[in-house]
DNA sequence: TTATGAATATGATAATTATCATATTTCTTT
DNA sequence: AAAGAAATATGATAATTATCATATTCATAA
């Protein structure tokens, strides 16, 4: 298994800042774990014993509504933690994790980070810095939720995952998901998000390839109203 | 000038895990300022010197909308700290706090902070664990901005209100806040947050006398659909 | 390969919410 | 106490979004 202080994950989030000596420690303790596309990490309500590093793939964090719909709140990829703030809190998730490809994952035990969190400030200012920015991202989510209209949160739903994620050669977005999946993240009915890319097409903004989509007008969707 | 180590709203923020040293010297160099009703604390925008605890009084955190409408993020109360976040993370802050009443609030510099929470690892934990609360609250708001109708949320931030700052002898909710305030809230023209608060009249959930409203079903308010 | 189910797409219609107009009430100031 | 401004209230209508129905395409396994 691989060596948490020889890994290069860990510079994306706030393992950085522990010293040699304690990722030596973190990693005889860690599990590594393969987790196929639709799979579960952990779900809402689940008591969480540690903490996950995603060495590869990205998962989606989903919130149940009370009407039964799924919310998704944040995607996750290589190189993120997720379920430092139930850690933390020291409650159960509040959030469900669900692959959206195949993905390798790194459990880390809740008494390490705890130990870490206790002795080494530097480490803990910078979980608190990540848990700040999540946060000030948060409050920007609720204003776009509250304000904007559906056709508004799609395009900016697509420019934040091309500006974040990137990519295929082909020029699609590399993060691929169900029209299902964008309904739920920006909380409309499936069909209302199918309509509006369909209108995207139509205005030249994007094309699609099968369930691939491909923005052709970053600038034109930006200005979308 | 009152001392922070005897002053007894301290108890509800992370400031009680300092020391009775680190309070005196906080107190030191704190300062003290009155603002009204209406007054404006910070902007969106600004970049703080320091963080202010809530001595008496409430105040909304609002972020405006690019469509120059502004959503309330928050209510903050006596007790509480805000500014927080953005001194984590050394940026401008990313909500504007306004008073709803007149208010008391300490000022404290942002050094004295740092210090702190470069020192005192109870102190910087605490302070994350309370950040940690907001990102769950957050979260919460997303999934019912994303899928929950007017009507419900209207309904929800009633009961909030209610449960979390209570009501005056009369029965009438504690906080006082214009429709237009809860217009904005909520996420939706102030005309049908009157319209929905009239309709919650007929259906007997609630009074009103003048701008002040009073909850008579709280549990029929709960059920609203 | 074909069949079968799932995902995508689109039409028709209903429900929700926004907008604009206009009263009416309440608050503030003189 | 009266005037003017601001907040609240309600109607009429338009715009947005959801829901239900039904094709059509796509993916996957027998």
């Amino acid at each position: 298994m691989g060596k948490c202080e020889q890994c290069i994950i860990k510079q994306f989030n706030s393992l950085k800042t522990l010293s040699e000596e304690e990722l030596i420690r973190i990693s005889s303790c860690k599990t590594s774990r393969i987790i196929k596309k639709g799979d579960i990490i952990f779900e809402e309500g689940d008591t969480l014993k540690g903490i996950y590093c995603i060495r590869e793939g990205i998962c989606k964090l989903t919130k149940l509504s009370s009407n039964g719909k799924d919310q998704i709140i944040k995607l996750v990829v290589k190189g993120e933690l997720i379920g430092q703030r139930s850690l933390v809190s020291d409650e159960s998730v509040n959030l469900s994790a669900i692959a959206l490809n195949d993905m390798e994952v790194c459990f880390i035990p809740k008494t390490e980070i705890l130990a870490d969190l206790q002795k080494n400030t530097a480490f803990t200012f910078d979980v608190l810095k990540e848990m700040a920015m999540d946060l000030k991202e948060a409050d920007d989510i609720i204003v776009n939720m509250a304000q904007k209209s559906v056709r508004q949160r799609l395009a900016e739903t697509l420019i934040y995952i091309n500006d974040n994620f990137g990519t295929k050669p082909d020029g699609t977005l590399s993060v691929l998901l169900s029209r299902e999946d964008f309904a739920n993240i920006i909380g409309t009915a499936t069909e209302s998000t199918i309509r509006v890319l369909s209108q995207f097409k139509k205005e030249d903004l994007i094309t699609t390839i099968g369930k691939q989509i491909k923005i052709i007008d970053l600038d034109g969707l930006s200005r979308v109203e």
